[in-house]
DNA sequence: GCTTGCTTTCAAGCGCGCTCGAAGCTTTAG
DNA sequence: CTAAAGCTTCGAGCGCGCTTGAAAGCAAGC
């Protein structure tokens, strides 16, 4: 089984050439799915668009993660870079950042250019983290393969 | 970056032949580590061993994960299969399985051979959940190259 | 105007996986 | 004999990340 030795080549591999292609596709992905049309999104088709709940972005806003405009009667408006951070957070978190990294996060974001010094540190400490978490799926991803082999009938040798 | 591509290349991968060798390391590391000394562990020991807290162990064993023998003064005494078993459930807890689903797995394997299919089935339900989330690492992972690039200053071209 | 379905805010509740603390027993060292 | 360290059980507490519910406002169709 060759899924250790794949995953070993991930983490070591320092990053082909094909660099500017992953830059493109980031934000065409994030771009194609959001600008299409350039209006700006409910809290529903927000939540639709992002795979989450409309409780839960009302809950990132209230955590100060996203802020979204208003509309003439209080409605939340969500632009396309509103939602373009909304796929962000939504992939770290996918990823187990914690909401409160990404406030950190965010709050950086927020404070300007001065800060990317200690944001690139951030996700310095992200990569990493996920790097090792990687790993550890690959050994519990063993584990089930091992499992499921034997309750095949080890056909091994 | 190649990390896509090579995420791809593992989640596609069947299983190539050396699937022996993997046998193998799995035993052997189930036993190298823990079979060096075929002494019943105390928890403490047990808990350093995989890594846990006491306290965990203590409540693993009251959600029915784990069952160690006691000695005569009812301390806890964990054999080499308890501390195999530890191993299994703290890469499969690492790797996102939950708690309950572990005590359902746990329930099946102490109910004897008769339980394998679905025993199989739970590991191959596992294997796609761990699969489905490496690939949202490989997102997650992808989008800290990118912000990184950003942040040293985009010299992608 | 009424109904339906969206939106708002605010506060409380919840499932998960530990984590901690209290009170007491056992073992070990001095 | 005593003190320190480690073990026991039990129950409560906690941080995280939502999730739910109540009460009310707004928009669109009939």
């Amino acid at each position: 089984m060759a899924t250790q030795a794949l995953i070993e080549r991930i983490l070591a591999a320092g990053d082909g050439p094909s660099s500017s292609a992953i830059d493109a596709l980031h934000e065409l992905l994030d771009d194609a799915t959001i600008e299409a049309s350039a209006m700006p999104r409910s809290v529903a088709e927000a939540a639709r668009l992002v795979g989450l709940s409309t409780h839960t972005l009302r809950y990132y806003e209230q955590e100060g993660l996203v802020r979204p405009a208003r509309n003439a009667s209080g409605y939340r408006e969500y632009s396309a870079s509103d939602l373009r951070r909304l796929v962000f957070l939504t992939r770290m978190r996918l990823s187990g950042t914690t909401i409160n990294d990404l406030k950190r996060y965010i709050l950086l974001v927020e404070q300007g250019p001065s800060t990317i010094p200690e944001r690139r540190r951030i996700m310095l400490d992200q990569q990493d983290r996920i790097r090792r978490q990687i790993r550890e799926l690959g050994l519990a991803l063993e584990t089930t393969e091992y499992k499921i082999r034997i309750y095949d009938g080890h056909p091994q040798g």
